[in-house]
DNA sequence: TATGAGATCAACT
DNA sequence: GTTGATCTCATAC
């Protein structure tokens, strides 16, 4: 096995939409646990369903910030989310990570989430956040390339599929989510043409 | 398989 | 007071 490439800062230091297909098939390790990114969301400021969209607020300020930056932020009152901050510093554009595949520090997971099924374990951006152990206090505004967080490109190109995001009411038609191909650990299949 | 409600917090009107 | 980049559990086919 060759050595992984861990991806720097200047990775995510362009458009959302050239880095988040990038990122299927990544692997995305906090405290050495975590797995490959089958799952993203482009979120850019001009969209209306992006955070950042209405201006700058206490809860986005690290969109507004430079790139390679974790945001994190409360869904729904219950769940952490988490994103990865891309394009020049101030667009205020980010990547919501929806899913990954276990891979790495898999007992740790079973016992933040409860769960044994390996499959439901970071199938959504909200069990995600819960198996990573991803908190706002901890995280938020923390780099993408210094520990806890580790971000390592992929080992070869995979095959990546687009389609509409999901539980978002507004843009509902910009194609912006991207996922690994054929994979059972996506939080929802995506619609296949044929 | 599909639909619906509850949980619970912060931004925004 | 309402809404949301969600998840889980319950109920109905």
């Amino acid at each position: 096995m060759p050595k992984p490439k861990q991806l720097k800062a200047n990775f995510f230091a362009r458009s959302v939409h050239h880095v988040a297909p990038e990122l299927i098939g990544a692997t995305l390790l906090v405290d050495g646990v975590g797995g490959r990114i089958v799952e993203v969301e482009a979120y850019h400021h001009t969209d209306p369903a992006a955070h950042s969209f209405g201006g700058r607020t206490e809860r986005n300020a690290v969109m507004f910030g430079p790139p390679g930056h974790a945001y994190v932020y409360r869904s729904y009152g219950i769940h952490w989310c988490l994103n990865f901050i891309c394009e020049p510093e101030g667009s205020a554009s980010g990547i919501l990570i929806r899913a990954i595949e276990p891979t790495a520090g898999l007992p740790a997971m079973r016992r933040r989430r409860g769960l044994k099924d390996e499959r439901l374990l970071c199938s959504g951006p909200g069990r995600l956040g819960e198996a990573l152990g991803i908190a706002r206090a901890k995280h938020n505004g923390a780099r993408l390339d210094h520990a806890p967080f580790a971000v390592f490109a992929p080992e070869a190109r995979p095959e990546i599929i687009a389609g509409p995001r999901i539980g978002i009411s507004k843009a509902t038609e910009l194609p912006w989510r991207y996922g690994l191909k054929g994979s059972k650990f996506v939080s929802k299949r995506f619609p296949e043409a044929g």
